[in-house]
DNA sequence: CTTGCCTCTACAGCCGCTGTAGAGAGTAAT
DNA sequence: ATTACTCTCTACAGCGGCTGTAGAGGCAAG
């Protein structure tokens, strides 16, 4: 009896992906097309455990699908220069940077309309008022007009 | 001669939001049915513009669709207690600060595995080894083993 | 009248999956 | 061998929040 052939179901749990998201993953060509049984099931090996790894790790990372394909393309020319992969992943670190800084000023912003409601009636919600008119928030954050109404 | 009505695109210059956007918020019911003109174009006014103004910052604040849907029930109720508003809002905040975490932990990682290379073939690159194995990333981020090649 | 932009509808596509339906395959216990 | 249960298969629709396209018609200035 030979070794038990790994299905997509132990694949998945192997590599933390979900088998639908495996199959997925074939389907826009991120993972190759694997060996199939006799019945048609997909048969994988340890370098699908390694690749799927390797994917989910860099989405975990928030790399795109289309950057990961890069990456995997030059995984295998290990003589080339490293410049392009460290490029792709300094483009990424520009990216989630950028986002980081959107998302403090949105938090700033929450915080400030949330912490200036003392309760009351909807009428004289400050939350409200902030959404309906940006002015109505000091400290302006994400662009327009600034500084209107202090005190 | 009256006064010329608003039809989308000065609609959609007022608040800041695309034309396509308004119709798809109109398709959503998120924006009312406008009135019509003889010939069949959407005609606003400016309670229009404060709707999508509305609308847009909480967009831009990173609210989802149906919590401006509720926000915008709330408005009309202008008697009732502004709790319910403020638990969107705080909901929204949590969201935001949630993200905002994970971004962080990502930048961490991404910054380690960029910092560490330090040029070469691709082969030696940390940046492919990191994302092939998150042990060789020191100071764990996201979950998994930590600290196992010190040194 | 022509030019050139604006608006209309209806529908497909984006990303990165997730869920569904309906069928067949594999495994374990009775 | 039968039942019961899980796993796998394909194909396709749906998520959120838009964006883009095609092909048609409206409208104001020169
Ligand atoms: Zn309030
Ligand atoms: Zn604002
Ligand atoms: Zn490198
Ligand atoms: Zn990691």
């Amino acid at each position: 009896m030979e070794l038990k052939a790994m299905t997509i179901g132990k694949l998945s749990s192997r590599a933390g992906v979900k088998v639908t998201t495996i199959r997925y993953y074939e389907s826009i060509d991120l993972m190759p097309q694997p060996h199939r049984s006799e019945s048609g099931q997909r048969i994988y090996d340890e370098t699908s455990v390694e690749r799927l790894s390797f994917i989910r790790h860099a989405r975990d990372l928030g790399f795109p699908v289309e950057s990961i394909r890069d990456l995997i393309d030059l995984q295998s020319k290990p003589d080339q220069d490293c410049a392009s992969v460290d490029a792709i992943a300094r483009r990424q670190l520009a990216n989630v940077r950028y986002r980081l800084n959107q998302l403090e000023a949105l938090e700033a912003e929450l915080k400030r309309m949330i912490a200036a409601c003392e309760g009351g009636s909807v009428e004289n919600c400050t939350v409200l008022a902030c959404l309906s008119d940006h002015n109505n928030c000091r400290e302006d954050e994400h662009g327009r007009l600034n500084g209107l109404l202090e005190g």
